[in-house]
DNA sequence: AAATTTAACTAAAACGTTTTCGTAATATTT
DNA sequence: AAATATTACGAAAACGTTTTAGTTAAATTT
């Protein structure tokens, strides 16, 4: 049976329609249209096409047979004969946090647009959560990966797993919290001066005891923070003061170090690494009577919301996540699109901005 | 050649190694390990596998072989036979949002545990991104989906995307923004009980005039929420009283409308769908010197950063996201694995809780 | 010693594509 | 009319697995 003329082909499509009938229409492959149509795999893949190899009569057959019963080609049969999954690996050390979830969405839109999906892994701030999420990932699942190192592997200072990955040819982007032991592309923002914009501007508003609220220095923002302090301080001739930093040894809050340290310190302004210990200092000095901003000055890392919504509102220094999120995929998703064999990295490094709000004079 | 004998496998292995180096080592798969070994693919396959039907010399000189080459498995091509992906889509409106993280955070947890891969879509509120994101996702990248609804889609109460993604036999689990036409697991929260706790307890310290701070009723969280202000003042004889309802348009803050409504109307209680709108009018009504809670008290839908940090702290009804996305993954994963054929959906319905804050007196 | 069982393997199909290389049949050139 | 070019298609390999159904050769049973 041979179908050239129109009629044929619609009682044939009447005639599969009641012959397929059932509950649940399982996805159409390019097998069962050739079969239907009389014709082989290739002219349907072809035909599907518009390729110029195929007689204009049987391309419509099968174009018109296809949008009937809405083919779509199977991605993972692509991806295995492609090589190519248009799949990224993100990996993040947690999802419920403010810039991470900026940074994401910035990928997210680089990436769709570019006809990727994004798989997301999470790290928990753990080592071998990392580790095995990557292996995981990296068994063909992934063209690539964005991530942010856990505080568990900076600590660790064990970077294996990514070597192992980027031997595979596999390319890797690294945002924020990276590692100069890694060969591969970055995007970070220019943490020192973030933090030394900040203490100058302390500075010129005649604070002179500035304090620095910060983690441990194993995460490497933290540490460019730190240096940013001290180089600001130095350049204005304020001497480094020990006593004038709070470290916290965990993201965990530990309300009786800030009372120890507020208590103890007289302080005028307040560096802080992140919202949270900024958050958290501005509320303990109002609970003492202490006014915001003329008594004591605060300003926070990261842009978040609580520094939109805090009263007074913080004066925070932007990390621009979203841009980040972007830059990174667009680099990664160049190295995916031009296998370049030739290994030369770029670190993209962005610059902060401040924000002022009601915590500090203007 | 045949290779019995540990010497010559070692003397193979060398041999292989340096024959094979090259800077980028690319995977290793059964093909390579077989034709190195002298076997058939099939013979590999099993060997590793500890398939008894292979000898155990075989096996031992197979497994030896592939971990010194660090052999993994392609996932692409083991999805490709097994017509599953170990991934599950997860679509969601937004991800800069916490609510929606916290959810995500549930999902990766259970489904990583289990072994799945998450896939993150982000609509936007756009059913047009929600509709093309479904359809690439569909075609073989995931196993199941995991969403909540965008607004475009609620506005639009066009559900022929979940139609048809579920007819082709793929599970679909909806949360918290859900519709009742749509077939299909669902995991909420009481939105209805948890409005109505918060009025029962604004009547209990005494207010009257309880104002409601919602979005429009085609977002179904909030159509439940407000029927529950309302039922709450029925049953203790209070008359419902549309001035004390201010509905914005859209999530975009509209500081007017807030002293708008503020300014003309006395509210001595104000429930708010979400955090934002709760914030905001805490500020603004702080400004005009009023005193939280005394003066008028503050509950707000979502138990979030914001309510946390606020000051004073938010009465907050807390939907417990990350329980949700395990829930919901639960169900999935339940569902992709023994797929079974009768359409029986549950709707697991999550009980809220009040965290009592600064905002209400108690 | 012949028949049967077992052990240890292999060939080949399958999953759903894409793509290269043929190959008929027809059309065009000499 | 014979040689060549063109059109329209199909067969088969490939991507990397898993799995079914053989197939040898050796071991065991009769």
């Amino acid at each position: 049976m041979c179908l050239n003329s129109t009629k044929a082909f619609v009682f044939l499509v009447v005639y599969s329609l009641e012959k397929k009938y059932s509950p649940l229409k399982r996805k159409i492959t390019l097998k069962h249209i050739a079969r239907e149509l009389g014709v082989s795999i290739s002219t349907v893949s072809k035909a599907l096409k518009n390729s110029e190899e195929i007689g204009s009569d049987t391309k419509e057959k099968v174009q018109a047979f296809a949008k009937l019963y809405n083919y779509k080609p199977n991605n993972i049969a692509i991806s295995l004969k492609n090589k190519r999954t248009k799949n990224i690996g993100v990996i993040i050390p947690d999802i419920v946090h403010h810039f991470f979830t900026t940074v994401f969405r910035g990928i997210e839109k680089y990436a769709n647009a570019k006809g990727y999906n994004v798989i997301v892994c999470v790290s928990d701030e753990s080592f071998d959560k990392e580790v095995i999420n990557m292996e995981l990932l990296a068994n063909g699942s992934i063209d690539g990966f964005i991530m942010a190192l856990s505080s568990g592997t900076q600590l660790k200072n064990d970077y294996n797993h990514l070597k192992e990955v980027t031997e595979q040819g596999i390319p890797l982007v690294l945002f924020d919290r990276v590692a100069d032991d890694i060969q591969c592309d970055k995007v970070i923002i220019n943490d020192k001066k973030g933090a030394y914009d900040a203490v100058t501007k302390f500075i010129k508003d005649g604070r002179k005891r500035i304090a620095l609220i910060t983690s441990e220095d194993y995460i490497s923002v933290s540490r460019e923070r730190a240096a940013g302090y001290r180089e600001a301080l130095s350049d204005n001739g304020i001497e480094y003061n020990e006593d004038l930093i709070l470290k916290f040894p965990s993201m965990e809050i530990n309300e009786n170090l800030i009372e120890d340290f507020f208590e103890r310190k007289k302080v005028d302004a307040v560096l802080s690494v992140n919202e949270i210990f900024a958050i958290h200092s501005m509320r303990y000095v109002q609970s003492k009577g202490l006014k915001i901003p003329e008594d004591i000055s605060f300003i926070g890392f990261t842009d978040g919301l609580l520094s939109k919504y805090a009263s007074p509102g913080l004066t925070a220094i932007a990390q621009h996540g979203e841009q980040m999120g972007e830059i990174a995929a667009e680099i990664l998703i160049d190295k995916v699109e031009n296998d370049i064999e030739e290994e030369t990295y770029v670190t993209r490094v962005l610059e902060p901005t401040l924000i002022e709000r009601g915590s500090t004079v203007n």
